[in-house]
RNA sequence: GCGAGAGUGGCGGAACGGUAGACGCAGUCGACUCAAAAUCGACCGCCUUCGGGCAUGGGGGUUCGAAUCCCCCCUCUCGCACCA
C-alpha cells in the first residue's frame, strides 16, 4: 500500500432531526447507572436463591484498544440471552474479562516504546468504557485480565498439577518456526504453510518444547462430540476431522543388508502385495543416517526442509524423492526386496513418518511411482472387472473389490483382507492392528515476553524442577527491553538466574512463556470464583459450570474450543472441576460486513467519505468525484470499510446499534451493516417512544371487564406477540422477534386511529408496556424509559421484572380465514368460527361464487378439510 | 479432491407439509409544510385480453396439497486438504 493521500476529515453527517423525541444520550447513562446501583446483574459465587442457574458467556476480547462491530454483534447476542434468561427466572452469570497476553502488545513496545503492560491496561480501560456504553448486562465485579499475576499464578499452578499428573511432556521436536514473529507455532496456527498471525512462510526447526498431552484424551474428545447436542453440527465435524481417528496397522520392515528396521503405519494392509517401494519423511532418523554419509541425500533433505511447506510445493503437489539405495524385505514374500526412498510427501508428524508405497491403490503413491519409474501391481480388482485384462494407468483404484496377486489373501474382499493381513502380521510378530490419530500433542512454549511464564527451573544437577507452590507466581519482570530480536526474558540480565529449589545451586529459569491459547482454555471456569486464592473453588465451579450458552466466532471452531475441552478434562483429572465439557451450548455468529468504496484511481474510502445520490450513484462527499461501490465484504482497516461502533452509539445510541444488528438477518449468518438500516432502527426507537408518549394525556383506567372491537383486536395482537417473541428468543431467531415487535407497533398505531371506545386506552397501555418489556432484551434502555413513563412510581426496573406471559384465551382468534383450494389451487377464502365443523366450512366454501364456478359441472372425488387452515376439493378427470 | 451448508421480490429475510413473500430496507404516489426534514396514509414478485396465468436455482418423484419430504443436476459459500 502506498496510499499517500490523506483521508478526508471524518465528517459526521448531521444527527437525525429534531422535534420532541427520545433523548437517548441522557437516558442511556441514566439507566446504566440505575442497573448498577441496584446490582441487577450480580450473582453470588454459590447462590442460595434456589433459582436454576444459567451461565451465558461470549468469547472474551483481545484488548486491541477499540471495539469493532464484530464485538457489538457478539456481545449483543449474549446480552439478549442473558436478559431474557434472567427474566425467565434463571440466576444468570454473565461475566466479562480480557484475553490480555499476546504479540500486539510486544509489537507496540517495539514500534512505539510503550511498555506492553501499560499499552494493554490502557486499551482495556478504553474498551471497558466502550462496552459499558452498550448497556450490556454484565457483572463487572468478575472482570479480570489474563495478564494479571492474580490470574496467571493460578494458571501456573494448574500447569504444575498437570505436570504431576503426567499430562505435560518436554520433547525435542520438529516445530513450526515463524521467522517473522521469531517463535514456534502450533500446527493449528499454521494455515496454508504460513503463520496464522504474521503470514510468514513457516520453517521446520528442531527445539526442546513443553507439550500438553492432549492426545491422551483423543478418544474421549472425539466420542464426547456426540453428546454436544447444542453445538453446531459443522463445528463438531471440524473437530472430529481434526482429531482424525483412523484404523490400520503398524508393521516393521527389515532392511535387506542390515539389522535395522523401519516401522510403517498403513490403513491398507490388504494391499501389501502391491508394494513397490518404501518411503520415509525427510525428517526421519533413517533419512538423517543416510544423509550423514551421502552428500546428495543430505542436500535433498536440506532442500525439503527449506521448502518444506512452501507454496510452490503445496500448490503443485509436486512429489520429490531420493533413492537411498537401501532395500527392505517384504513381510510376506520370501526373498522380495524394495527400494527405500526419502520423499517430501511423507509427513514425519503423522503415523511413523514412513509408508509403504502401493501405487495401484493410492493416488500419491501412483504419482510418485510414475514419476520415478517404479513398478505398479494391481491387487484389488474392481467389481465386474476382468482379472486378466485389468490394468492401471495414472489413476490409482481406491474403491472396493476382490483381492488378486496377493498370495493367501486372493479372493477376499478389501475388509476381509485387511483382517487377514493384520492376523498374519501378528502371527509373524512384526505388526499389529492399531488406531491412529491425527491430533498431536499441544506445544505450548513460546519465545516471548508478554505471556504467562512457564513455572519451571532448569538445574544442571536436578534437571527440570517445578517452581514450588509457595514461590508462585513466577512474575514477569517489568524492566525489559525490546531492542533486539528474540525473547526479552532471555536477554534480561538477572531474571532467569535463580537458585535451584531442590539443591540450591545456581540454575536457570525457563524463559519461554505459554501460548496464549492456554490463558483462554480455563478463563470461563475462573469467572466462577474470580478472586479466590486457589485456581478454582469447587462449590462455585460445580454450581456454574458448564457454560450454558457460549457465543463467539466460527474462527475458533477448532483451536480454542478443542483446547478448552481438553483443559477442562485435565482440570477434572487433577481435581479442580467436576465437569468434562466446558460448553453445553455453543452458538457461532456470522461476521459483520460492509460495502467497500474506492475512488476511480483506486484509493479506498471510508463510508463517511461517500455520499449516495438519489440516482443510485455514489460520489465523494462534498464533491462530484465518482466513487466505485465495491463488494460487501468483511470489515477491514486496509479496505477502510469499517464502521466505528463508538461513532454509531454517539450518533444513534446503543439501543439502535443493538436493534439493527439483531434485526438484519439470522445471527449465524454474515450480516451487512448498512447506513439506511441503522437509520431505520433509530426511527423505530423514536417511534416506540412516541407510542408511549401518546398515552401521556390519556386518563389512566382500571382494567375494564369488557373491550370493544378495536380493544379486542389490539389485545389479541399483544398476546400473540408475547407468545411469538418468546418462541423466537427461545430459538435464537432474534430477527423474527424483532419483526414481531414491529407488528405489535403497527397494531398499536392502528388502535390509535380507531374511534374511542371503553377500555381501548387500557388496551393501548398494555400493548405499549409489552412492546417495551418484550423488546427489553434487545433495547434495554428504551424499555426502561417507556416503562418508567407508564409507571412513574414503579419500584422495579424492567431488568428486574419477570417475562410476560400470554393469556391463552387471547391467542384464539374470534374467527379464522380458511383457504379454499380446488385441485390444490387457491380459489378463495372464507371466514368461519374457530374450530368450525367440516360441513360448516364446506358449505361456506361452496357458497363462494368463485369456488362454485370452479366446481361447476365437475364431480367431486374427495374433500379435504384441515381445521382452521384449508379445504381442498379433488375433482374427477 | 473430500466434507458441510445454502439457493425465495430490487435487497435482508418470513413461512408446524396447508392462502409463498410476514417484518424491515430501498422505491412510487399522496397528506401535512412557503419549502424541506420528521411524521402519517396508500401502493410495491412477473405477465394479463382483468377471467386468470406464472412464480421459492433446474429437472423428476411422493402427496388432495411441496419453498418445506425423496432422487438427479447446476451454482455459490465455508471448512479440510499429500494424514498413508
Amino acid at each position: 500500500m502506498n496510499d499517500t493521500s490523506t483521508a478526508a476529515p471524518r465528517q459526521e453527517p448531521a444527527a437525525p432531526d429534531s422535534g420532541p423525541r427520545y433523548d437517548f444520550a441522557a437516558a442511556e447513562p441514566r439507566w446504566q447507572a440505575a442497573w448498577d446501583e441496584r446490582g441487577c446483574f450480580r450473582v453470588a459465587d454459590v447462590p442460595a436463591d434456589g433459582k436454576p442457574k444459567y451461565y451465558v458467556l461470549e468469547m472474551f476480547p483481545y484488548p486491541s484498544g477499540k471495539i469493532h462491530m464484530g464485538h457489538v454483534r457478539n456481545y449483543t447476542l449474549g446480552d439478549v440471552v442473558a436478559r431474557y434468561k434472567r427474566a425467565r427466572g434463571f440466576s444468570v452469570m454473565h461475566p466479562m474479562g480480557w484475553d490480555a497476553f499476546g504479540l500486539p502488545a510486544e509489537n507496540a513496545a517495539r514500534e512505539r516504546g510503550v511498555h506492553p503492560a501499560k499499552w494493554t491496561y490502557e486499551n482495556i480501560a478504553n474498551m471497558r468504557a466502550e462496552l459499558k456504553r452498550m448497556g450490556l448486562s454484565l457483572e463487572w465485579e468478575r472482570e479480570f485480565a489474563t495478564c494479571q499475576p492474580e490470574y496467571y499464578r493460578h494458571q501456573q499452578k494448574l500447569f504444575l498439577d498437570f505436570l504431576k499428573a503426567g499430562l505435560v511432556e518436554r520433547k525435542e521436536s520438529w516445530v513450526n518456526w515463524d521467522p517473522i514473529d521469531g517463535t514456534v507455532l502450533a500446527n493449528e496456527q499454521v494455515i496454508d504453510g504460513r503463520g496464522w498471525r504474521s503470514g510468514a512462510l513457516v520453517e521446520k526447526k528442531l527445539l526442546s518444547q513443553w507439550f500438553l498431552s492432549i492426545t491422551k484424551y483423543a478418544p474421549d474428545l472425539l466420542e464426547a462430540l456426540d453428546s454436544l447436542d447444542r453445538w453446531p453440527e459443522r463445528v463438531r465435524l471440524m473437530q472430529a476431522n481434526w482429531i482424525g481417528r483412523s484404523e490400520g496397522a503398524r508393521l516393521t520392515f527389515s532392511l535387506a543388508d542390515s539389522q535395522e528396521t523401519v516401522e510403517v503405519y498403513t490403513t491398507r494392509p490388504d494391499t501389501l502385495y502391491g508394494m513397490s517401494f518404501l518411503a520415509i519423511a525427510p525428517e526421519h532418523p533413517l533419512a538423517a543416517a543416510v544423509a550423514s554419509r551421502n552428500p546428495d541425500a543430505e542436500a535433498f533433505v536440506a532442500d525439503c526442509r527449506r521448502r518444506g511447506t512452501s507454496e510452490a510445493v503445496i500448490e503443485t503437489g509436486e512429489k520429490l524423492g531420493f533413492d537411498t539405495g537401501l532395500r527392505v524385505k517384504h513381510p510376506f514374500i520370501e526373498g522380495a526386496t524394495y527400494p527405500v526412498w526419502i520423499a517430501n510427501f511423507v509427513l514425519m508428524e503423522y503415523g511413523t513418518g514412513a509408508i509403504f508405497g502401493c501405487p495401484g491403490h493410492d493416488q500419491r503413491d501412483m504419482d510418485f511411482a510414475r514419476k520415478y519409474g517404479l513398478s505398479v501391481t494391481p491387487v484389488v480388482l474392481p467389481p465386474g472387472a476382468d482379472a486378466a485384462s485389468f490394468t492401471l494407468g495414472k489413476e490409482a483404484y481406491v474403491g472396493p473389490g476382490t483381492i488378486i496377486n496377493s498370495g493367501f489373501m486372493n479372493g477376499l474382499d478389501v475388509d476381509a483382507a485387511k483382517r487377514a493381513a493384520i492376523g498374519k502380521l501378528e502371527q509373524l510378530g512384526i505388526g499389529q492392528g492399531v488406531t491412529n490419530w491425527r491430533l498431536r500433542d499441544w506445544g505450548v512454549s513460546r519465545q516471548r515476553y508478554w505471556g504467562c511464564p512457564i513455572p519451571v527451573i532448569h538445574c544442571k544437577s536436578c534437571g527440570v524442577v517445578p517452581v514450588p507452590d509457595d514461590q508462585l507466581p513466577v512474575r514477569l519482570p517489568d524492566d525489559v527491553t525490546f531492542d533486539k530480536p528474540g525473547n526479552p526474558l532471555d536477554h534480561h540480565p538477572t531474571w532467569k538466574h535463580v537458585d535451584c529449589p531442590t539443591c540450591g545451586k545456581p540454575a536457570r529459569r525457563e524463559t519461554d512463556t505459554f501460548d496464549t491459547f492456554v490463558d483462554s482454555s480455563w478463563y470461563f471456569a475462573r469467572y466462577c470464583s474470580p478472586h479466590a486464592g486457589v485456581p478454582l473453588v469447587r462449590d462455585a465451579v460445580d454450581h456454574w459450570m458448564p457454560v450454558d450458552q457460549y457465543i463467539g466466532g466460527i474462527e475458533h471452531a477448532i483451536l480454542h474450543l478443542l483446547y478448552s475441552r481438553f483443559f477442562t478434562r485435565a482440570m477434572k483429572d487433577t481435581g479442580h472441576v467436576s465437569v468434562e465439557e466446558p460448553f453445553a451450548g455453543l452458538f457461532t455468529q456470522g461476521m459483520v460486513n460492509h460495502e467497500s468504496y474506492r475512488t476511480e484511481d483506486g484509493h479506498w474510502l471510508y463510508p463517511d467519505e461517500v455520499e449516495k445520490r438519489p440516482d443510485g450513484t455514489a460520489v465523494r462527499r462534498g464533491t462530484d468525484q465518482p466513487v466505485v461501490v465495491g463488494r460487501v465484504e468483511a470489515m477491514s482497516k486496509s479496505k477502510r470499510n469499517t464502521i466505528d461502533p463508538g461513532a454509531i452509539i454517539a450518533r444513534y445510541g446503543a439501543d439502535t446499534a443493538r436493534w439493527f444488528i439483531l434485526s438484519d438477518n439470522p445471527p449465524e449468518r454474515d450480516m451487512e451493516w448498512t447506513e439506511s438500516g441503522a437509520a431505520g432502527a433509530f426511527r423505530f426507537t423514536q417511534r416506540v417512544f412516541r407510542l408511549a408518549e401518546a398515552l401521556d394525556g390519556l386518563p389512566a383506567e382500571t382494567r375494564p371487564d369488557s373491550f370493544g372491537a378495536a380493544g379486542r383486536t389490539l389485545r389479541r395482537a399483544t398476546h400473540r406477540c408475547i407468545a411469538a417473541v418468546t418462541e423466537a428468543l427461545d430459538s435464537f431467531a432474534f430477527n423474527v422477534a424483532v419483526a414481531r415487535l414491529y407488528e405489535l407497533a403497527n397494531a398499536i398505531t392502528e388502535a390509535e386511529r380507531a374511534a374511542a371506545e371503553p377500555g381501548l386506552n387500557w388496551a393501548r397501555r398494555e400493548a405499549v408496556e409489552m412492546l417495551a418489556r418484550l423488546g427489553s432484551p434487545m433495547m434495554p434502555h428504551l424499555a426502561e424509559d417507556v416503562y418508567a413513563r407508564l409507571y412513574p412510581v414503579a419500584d422495579k426496573l424492567v431488568a428486574q421484572l419477570p417475562w410476560p406471559e400470554a393469556d391463552p384465551a387471547l391467542l384464539v382468534a374470534e374467527s379464522v380465514t380458511i383457504a379454499v383450494q380446488v385441485m390444490g389451487k387457491l380459489r378463495g377464502t372464507v371466514e368461519v368460527a374457530p374450530n368450525a365443523a367440516a360441513e360448516v366450512v364446506f358449505a361456506a366454501a361452496e357458497a363462494d361464487a368463485n369456488v362454485a364456478k370452479a366446481l361447476e359441472g365437475k364431480r367431486i372425488v374427495k374433500r379435504v378439510h384441515v381445521p382452521n387452515r384449508i379445504v381442498n376439493y379433488v375433482l374427477a378427470g
